[in-house]
DNA sequence: ATTCCGATGTTAAAATTTTGGCATGTAGAG
DNA sequence: CTCTACATGCCAAAATTTTAACATCGGAAT
């Protein structure tokens, strides 16, 4: 996590990662997906402003605004990964596969587990 | 990422970022491993604030406080993974790693990348 | 054309967060 | 024992964050 991230509030932060995860929203869906959400003119507020910080740009659909994130999600993403194994997994790739692949809630295809392996097996090709 | 996390301010996120990091600190150490620190005192504040809230409590050492996490690491670290890989790679652990191989700044041992491939095949044949 | 609906911008009050001053207590050095 | 250094707890001011009321604008339907 960069430190333009680190300094957002909590609100703001919540606007981003929606904002991330759909890459693309207006006002009313951000709205619609925010934990607690406050009203509607408290969000278009909290997008101005975060428009004014320079985290989001938008461009005009119709009537209404689109947002999407100035930093590109892969960027963010990666960063974001990053303090996640450094604050919970020691820094280790491994041992948050690990935990990821013990945890019960997950459900992963065997496709999707094929795919992992060749990428490790890539991985360990170029390495050497 | 649980509710108790996504309810915490910027700074006592900060502050719990740090404590999971180091497992257990001091007020001190809390304080010279925060980014912008404010006073030691307001670090103590924080972190009285953060005990009554229930998310962390301390045992004595002497005459300072030793300060731990109340959720444990490996919980709280499965699910801020998996809010990474929903906000920024569509859930796809195979998306988050194959970016994070990617990651020039990323420096993964062989032995690394071999334990991880063995866990993957692991995984592998137990999912068949 | 007019009205209605839903969008935006402005602004300031309310609520929360953040900060540190001051009082107090305790271990350890001299 | 006394003094110093550093720890904690309490508390209230300062700063930031969060919220929404109100004003305005534009498109769509009647």
């Amino acid at each position: 996590m960069g430190k333009a991230e680190r300094n957002l509030s909590r609100r703001e932060r919540q606007i981003m990662d929606v904002i991330y995860a759909k890459e693309v929203a207006t006002a009313a869906e951000v709205h619609s997906a925010l934990p607690d959400p406050p009203s509607k003119t408290a969000v278009r507020t909290l997008l101005r402003i975060l428009e004014t910080k320079g985290h989001l740009t938008h461009a005009e659909d119709g009537p209404r605004y689109v947002y999407r994130a100035v930093r590109s999600r892969q960027r963010v993403g990666r960063s974001s990964l990053r303090r996640v194994l450094d604050t919970f997994f020691g820094g280790s790739l491994e041992r948050a596969v690990a935990a990821h692949l013990t945890d019960s809630t997950t459900e992963l295809s065997p496709a999707e587990l094929k795919r992992l392996s060749q990428l490790i097996h890539h991985a360990r090709k170029k390495g050497t």
